[in-house]
RNA sequence: GCGGUGGUGGUCUAGCCUGGUAAGAUACCGCCCUGCCACGGCGGGGUUCGCGGGUUCGAAUCCCGCCCACCGCACCA
């Protein structure tokens, strides 16, 4: 590969000469992993999120919240994240440098990396002891292993123990959300909560710009489903669009070739677990096509055991193939499973399941515990509200089950003898059940996803670059040029770019340099339409139109041509259709 | 984090080996020219040479440390 010019080199610098994206904090010398957007990588974003959300959202009947970038620690150990999302490390206790735990241990006795990464803290202790591993560095003793967290790590207000960290999804918001958004849904499943949003992740060494960032932008969704009902009604419409999967056991084995798989025959199969995962692939895939990439630069790969997120239970990341970078992911599809919604209804205490009403009511014998008041205030005092609520804490059976064969039960730090509750058979009506719903989770990458929609529109066509963004996410739309600076017009080019930005276009005014520079500038910009004044616009009030990909020109009256641009930019006609051609 | 390469007007690059106070192209601004694909002419402004320290009468240039980018290795829930 030519390191020299290849196409990432080409697509960094006309991103910094023309203002989409740079590195941040230049003038400080700039720090890995974080990104400047420009004004027209802004309004890029901008267009891709607006698609996204009328793809995801919008036309799914689904709905988006916001929730904060910091959250407090309590969300991140019911989420797991604390737990998962660190790595192992040593310090020598003589020279204070780090290492890597896992890798040291890899790397020094041959081991595993599967292997290694299931061990525990002391395990990893014990090999360094037991092997005498010491510092590569200077040869030192090993101090005990302890875990950094690939989080940012924060303080909420002035008190230390007030431990928060950046979210490094934006799901969590959208779980703690979950309860309000089921009532506004009036308790109803499925339906699905969208965000949009930072996310923070400090990597060890962010690289390849955009690709890898340490704060980057999530559009993610979470579908809530009742698994026993996993049915996806729409389904039928993506029925025939063809997938291309690596699945796990092909991975596994080495391999690297995609099956081309109808959605149908994906499902059939046994290649995609479940209805919603396979839409939303097949959504995810058409979505990235509508930005530009095509199918066969596209591909899903499933997610090995070991590779999963700790809630994921089948995954698929939807990768792009990107000239430096190979196959890079810019979307995972996971089945999260309950893992979330119970963990946070653990953590929490809140209930976070779901009604459902059965078709036929059943019934069912329950065991039921009843507290005796007089008993419980006459051994626990004021302590009783307290004792009381451990006691619902605690499923009936497993209650009664206990005061049974023991003769009570340890609650907290309450003895519960069979004095203090009543326990009763009865046989109840069951019109309902309530259970935890399940998470299908699709989540994009925006940063990536820019990168990729900028790497696929970049284009040169007689030594100059041509950007053919798809007009539905073309950062400025049209291009208005006075064709000389003098003769009245600039005056009647003003007027018509005033009243396109009043239509609601975005519009690029330019009235320097030669009209053949101008065109080169917004080729460069990505400006689908060039509309030029000219001497016989001050005649008839006609204006031509240019196009960025063709170079061809049609000309057009200026009445109504707010419309006619309108149904262009929705893809409803051709460039051709917008007028006569010159 | 380790190894390699690099960092010079806004942008791209020359100069660095062989220290002497910065060059070209392009972009930008002004005037003239201009009638649909980087037009031409004239004039103009703009560079703490990544940051910090050292050597020297003098450092973009030599030495040391650091930062950043890219490549390879590792990492990427």
């Amino acid at each position: 590969m030519d390191v020299r010019e290849d196409k990432y080199e080409k697509i960094v610098k006309l991103a910094k000469r023309r203002g989409f994206f740079w590195e941040a904090f230049e003038i400080y010398g700039g720090v890995s992993g974080f990104l400047d957007f420009g004004p027209l990588g802004v309004l890029l974003k901008r267009r891709i999120i607006d698609l996204w959300v009328d793809w995801f959202v919008k036309r799914e009947g689904f709905v988006e919240v916001e929730t904060p970038l910091i959250n407090p620690e309590v969300v991140f150990e019911a989420s797991g994240h604390l737990e998962s999302f660190r790595e192992p490390a040593f310090k020598c206790l003589k020279c204070g440098r780090r290492f890597r735990a896992d890798h040291l241990i890899e790397e020094k006795l041959g081991l595993d990396s599967v292997e290694v990464e299931k061990m525990g803290l002391k395990e990893l202790y014990d090999l360094v002891l037991d092997k005498g591993l010491k510092c590569p560095e200077c040869g030192g003793e090993l101090g005990e292993p302890y875990y950094f967290t690939t989080m940012f790590k924060t303080f909420i207000g002035p008190y230390a123990e007030d431990v928060g960290y950046g979210r490094p999804e934006a799901a969590q918001g959208m779980f703690l959300a979950f309860r309000r958004v089921l009532d506004l849904k009036r308790g109803k499943l499925p339906f699905a909560i969208a965000q949009v949003g930072k996310v923070l992740r400090n990597e060890i060494s962010p690289r390849q710009g955009p690709i890898r960032l340490r704060e980057f932008t999530i559009m993610e969704l979470e579908l809530f489903i009742d698994p026993e009902d996993v049915e996806c009604p729409k389904i039928s419409e993506v029925e025939d669009e063809v997938l291309r999967i690596v699945p796990g056991d092909v991975r596994a084995k080495g391999g690297e070739e995609p099956l081309e798989l109808t959605v149908r025959e994906s499902l059939d199969r046994g290649v995609v677990d479940m209805e919603w995962l396979a839409y939303f692939m097949a959504r995810a895939k058409q979505f990235i096509r509508e930005l530009g990439v095509p199918e066969e630069s596209q591909r899903f790969i499933e997610k090995l055991p070991w590779e999963r997120a700790h809630y994921s239970s089948q995954g698929f990341d939807q990768e792009i193939l990107l000239e430096r970078w190979g196959w890079v992911e810019v979307s995972g599809h996971n089945y999260r499973t309950d893992y979330d919604l119970r963990r946070h209804m653990e953590h929490s205490g809140v209930d976070m399941t779901v009604y459902k009403p059965l078709e036929k009511p059943i019934m069912v014998e329950k065991t039921q515990v009843k507290p005796v008041y007089e008993a419980l205030r006459r051994d626990f005092g004021d302590e009783m509200g307290e004792v009381l609520k451990l006691i619902k804490s605690v499923k009936p059976e497993v209650l009664a089950e206990n005061l049974a064969e023991k003769g009570f039960v340890r609650l907290g730090d309450f003895t519960v003898k069979p004095e203090h509750v009543r326990v009763e058979k009865i046989t109840v009506e069951e019109k309902g059940k309530r259970f935890i719903p399940h998470v299908v989770e699709p989540s994009f990458g925006l940063e990536r996803v820019v990168y990729s929609a900028l790497e696929y529109a970049y284009t040169e066509r007689e030594g100059r670059v041509v950007m053919s963004f798809p007009v539905s996410i073309a950062p400025i739309q049209v291009a208005v040029y006075p064709l000389v600076t003098k003769d009245g017009l600039p005056e009647k080019a003003w007027s018509v770019y005033r009243r396109l930005l009043d239509e609601g276009f975005e519009v690029y005014w330019d009235d320097s340099g030669s009209i053949g520079r101008r065109y080169v500038r917004s080729d460069e910009m990505g400006i689908p339409l060039a509309l030029t004044v000219d001497y016989q616009t001050l005649k008839d009030d006609t204006v031509t139109l240019r196009d960025r990909d063709s170079w061809r020109q049609v000309r057009t009256p200026l009445a109504g041509i707010e419309d006619r641009l309108r149904i262009f930019f929705k893809g409803r006609i051709s460039f051709e259709e917008l007028g006569e051609p010159v």
